[in-house]
DNA sequence: CAACAGGCTATACGCGTGTTCAATCGGCGG
DNA sequence: CCGCCGATTGAACACGCGTATAGCCTGTTG
């Protein structure tokens, strides 16, 4: 009734899912038991592993881009987050962190799809008035962008490899829940409490543009303790 | 003359310096060939592969500890960058990346370890008067390292996955000036232009250390587009 | 009805892996 | 000098992987 899916298809949802639960190192043959087929067949459809992973990245970069357009007309943020409420886009979610996690090219592009959207976040935001204006919106919305998904994916795994995509969107929104409160006050108090620092680096030269002049022009003052790219 | 160290020592760099370039799947035999003796040896001296990696997590665990306690003595911020600069540490910040890329129990540790520090680092800054003071210091420090490692980590491995030991040193210091404006302008001035957000999240009964009485409160405003958290 | 075509499976090949084992080497104490 | 013992090695084993191939089973077509 509901569903009568080509083989194509059947295989694809899975690779996604168990690629999403247990990484993009999950061996064809699971794949294949999951979408109860032979492992041959895979590679008949797909050609190779390769090829199957690179359908993966096709399609999910088509998913999160529709739905994001999609959210950003409707005007509400977060994106991960909440697409993976919705308890059908668990394994799309799933596999942009397992692809992020597995870097390489195709984990950069993701990242800059995501901070060209932001970019678009932020300017409507800052049109609203809730947003300050900044004087390198793209270079902003870059760093808040790897930031949130760095972070995101940093404590991911960290319960264990293996990711159950049923639990995905009860734990992102638990983990919503645990940092907004530092996020909050880290985004409306500022961290530093003077300008001096950064007063000091734009009149060294460095335009926001201008990148090609921040070298080792700044004397990195010795008396401030942990610039807060320092924790790391 | 100035080096006559132990197999076991030598086994064990090579193996820091193989995982940390080719990442933690490196094979046994590649790390045998570096540090040229046999694959079965390196079995022998620590028993199985775990082991070794066990013993590199405990290496690096007691290097980053006793160097970050070295630069808190010190007074001065920064930490894996900083400790990249010395050539001779480029190994273990490498391993660093590459154990938290892996993910794992063993990744939460380091990123706890980091966070720890963090607290003590913010801490000073507080007196010191250059950073803010803030109502929960523990979760502020906690998301200020995962952002920052995760960040790290996120756009590291986007040229390659193979890890060039010897430019990583330059690769961090070139990135680190290349978001430093964002990021002061980040910190500096508050990127929510008004407190209404995080007033409104405190007064819903939350305090800092009170965690359970976070859950579904807050109702969530619609006016604002893109929660900082959102760009993910 | 016969032949064909294609989705699909089972099997096998080649490779790379971690690990084991027997054998060899080398120094050191009895 | 003998004998032992740890370091060290190269070959072999067992396994899991991606992939290629040959065949089966079914529906369609002439």
């Amino acid at each position: 009734m509901h569903e009568m899916v080509s083989t194509d298809e059947r295989i694809l949802q899975a690779a996604l899912r168990r690629f999403a639960a247990d990484g993009l190192a999950a061996p064809l043959r699971r794949i294949a038991a999951d979408a109860d087929v032979s492992a041959g067949l895979i590679i008949h459809h797909y050609g190779s592993r390769e090829k199957l992973l690179r359908a993966c990245d096709l399609r999910t970069l088509e998913v999160t881009r529709r739905e994001k357009a999609a959210m950003l007309a409707g005007g509400s943020g977060e994106l991960l987050a909440q697409l993976a409420q919705t308890e059908k886009y668990a394994s799309v979610v799933g596999y942009v962190l397992r692809r992020l996690q597995a870097g390489g090219p195709q984990a950069g592009q993701f990242v800059d799809d995501f901070a060209a959207d932001a970019v678009e976040y932020l300017a409507e935001g800052e049109r609203a008035g809730t947003i300050s204006p900044s004087r390198d919106p793209q270079g902003r919305a870059q760093v808040l962008t790897e930031m949130a998904l760095g972070a995101l994916l940093l404590q991911l795994p960290a319960q264990r490899d293996h990711l159950d995509l049923a639990e995905l969107p009860g734990w992102l929104r638990a983990r919503s829940d645990r940092i907004i409160g530092p996020l909050l006050e880290l985004y409306s108090v500022p961290l530093l409490t003077d300008r001096t620092l950064l007063t000091a680096y734009l009149s060294a030269g460095s335009g926001a543009q201008d990148r090609r002049s921040a070298r080792r022009t700044t004397p990195r003052p010795e008396s401030v303790p942990s610039t807060p790219e320092a924790p790391s």
